[in-house]
DNA sequence: CTCCGTTTAGCACACGTGTGCGCTTAAGCA
DNA sequence: TGCTTAAGCGCACACGTGTGCTAAACGGAG
């Protein structure tokens, strides 16, 4: 079908090995033999085919990366940064949804590993540890994204959620917050815990306690999430005066519900999200967010992932560093505001 | 490295065809012998190398996505559709970004022929058609998404454009717009062209002159295109009582910059946008716009490529739809309503 | 008991590429 | 001229899988 390396060499009068030496630089060949075979390869069109090089050299050239969900803000910003690095690097990207669907995982992890994906980034927070072992028993490296099953995984990128959620509290609290609320979302394990961790110990930091009322968790993330769970703080008998949000929809949907309740933000109830998406940059108030570097946790994903399939699988990966913690900072807006002094 | 076919033919005592063509259920194997060599090649974890398949078969189980931009919550959404139904028939996706970048484009054709992928969908509105031409040559058949070099290409699906336009338009001049503005996107090309096109010709049908300082058009798209965009419309000495956005993205800029300059949607101008993207029904208020089927778009066009895979090349291809033109519907949300009668 | 048909499994080769090794040719030197 | 050496290139094989053809085993009929 297509141009193969034999017809290149027919072309050329010599033979397909010949070719193979000259495309890949070897010195075995001379110069002028190189520069004629080269410029007859251009000329015919030949493309080598991955699939045959990486039955010789087991490497295919492909990288996995498995995310919970493709159309999700968060998601393809991260992904947007490992393409970028991988496609300078030469590298092409397998992109497949879990959906958190186990048969949907295990599924995953079977087609990736017949296409013997030279390694994978698993940018799912909920993807099943188990699933994960399936890679590295056959030698296939992992570096995993902000990852709930933190401790099973030898390589990781980890946004400082803590130290951020910390951030944002401190932030309400110096406004003149004491009545603040939290909304979770539970399927994403570690992360979500680690937001409501920093809420509550900056909460007692300040000496302020965090009434149980307050802490409210869904499973349902998106911007309708958002609209649901605002329901349950507007029914309380004492409102909060603040809310701190596991993320930018889910805040986007509380603002929303709001507006529609005729309840002002901020001078009525201050809003905060997490992560920083585009659009948290566009609602009405602008969102007070705290900024998680997506475009380079995805490219730091990929710097490791690729530092370790550079070194021989046996050699010492010492140097590389096996977590990294990236850090954000907190983007005030117009979302968040001093309370008002008649509550 | 991996166990392979032959590891699984000598546990079981057996040639390598053996154990293929037990794997494959060909007639040849008794059934006994197929049930134990299947259930040798489970336990031991056997999984076939795509690799050294496609090597024989010239079929790699692969499609190519290729996009704009991953970033971007139109393009998301049509290739969650893609992916969902790819996955389900056993095809994985390589998925790159052009970047509207040529050299990007060129780059990445390369690296989809060297994969020998099976088909490609495109969904990049600007892909350069030369490019394109680089994959039919070979035999790669492709189909493209809402592209602006319709010609060029033999399959296709498309949004009515034009139509989802015209709906749009009129929805405004039923509510009794007079002066209406577009604000347009031009890298889109044709895409862009046809909702301009529907907006003057439903604005002629009802008797009414499009001021040429009406229409604009960006060379940016996403919400700060919006932004930017707005300032052209607020100097103009006779404002427009209403604009028509060629996406949400620039219509939730828009919406951003009248709030900013104090001037009130809609009372005091209606905004419309075009896609219905997610965000879209979380603005405040909320976005008029018109709801493109994107995950049906990308579940389409996957359906047709997979069609003209099952089909020998040689065959007829009749049968097939070459051409689809899905329609959307109107969505009249609340940044649209009529004009104060001051104006 | 032999012959033939049927079922089952093995042999050999091919796909396109990379690599160790050996062969040919020319040049250098005595 | 004959020998050594190096340069340049080809031969053969391997990677893991699929397929056409062939060989063996088995059973039934005459």
């Amino acid at each position: 079908m297509a141009v193969t390396i034999k017809d290149v060499a027919k072309e050329a009068g010599v033979v397909h090995t010949t070719v193979s030496r000259a495309l890949s630089g070897s010195p075995l060949i001379s110069l002028e033999t190189t520069e004629r075979i080269r410029r007859i390869a251009a000329e015919m069109g030949y493309r080598p085919s991955v699939a045959a090089r990486s039955l010789k050299t087991n490497r295919s050239q492909v990288l996995g990366v498995i995310v919970s969900n493709i159309n999700d803000p968060y998601f393809s910003n991260v992904v947007q940064g490992i393409e970028n690095l991988a496609q300078e690097s030469g590298y092409s990207l397998f992109i497949a949804a879990s959906q958190r669907d186990p048969a949907r995982e295990l599924s995953i992890v079977q087609t990736m590993m017949e296409h013997r994906v030279d390694g994978v980034i698993i940018c799912s927070s909920s993807f099943s540890a188990k699933q994960g072992r399936n890679f590295t028993d056959y030698g296939v490296p992992i570096v995993v994204i902000n990852n709930q099953a933190a401790e099973e995984y030898r390589y990781s990128i980890y946004h400082d959620d803590l130290d951020g959620s910390r951030q944002v509290t401190r932030h309400l609290i110096e406004l003149g917050h004491r009545r603040i609320g939290y909304l979770g979302y539970t399927p994403s394990g570690r992360t979500n815990l680690d937001r409501l961790t920093g809420f509550r110990y900056e909460m007692e930091a300040a000496g302020l306690t965090v009434d149980p009322a307050c802490v409210h968790e869904l499973t349902d993330d998106g911007a309708f999430g958002g609209l649901t769970g605002l329901e349950h703080f507007l029914q309380l008998a004492e409102r909060p005066t603040a809310l701190v949000c596991y993320n930018d929809m889910l805040a986007i949907g509380v603002i929303r519900g709001l507006q529609q309740a005729g309840i002002r933000v901020p001078q009525e109830i201050s809003v905060a999200g997490f992560d920083n998406i585009t659009f948290s940059a566009f609602t009405n108030p602008p969102l007070t967010t705290f900024d998680q570097p997506k475009h380079f946790i995805g490219a730091e994903a990929t710097r490791l992932l690729l530092g370790l399939l550079s070194k021989t699988p046996t050699a010492e990966t010492h140097g590389l560093e096996n977590v990294r913690i990236l850090k954000g900072k907190l983007l005030v807006r117009e979302s968040t505001a001093a309370p008002s002094t008649s509550s």
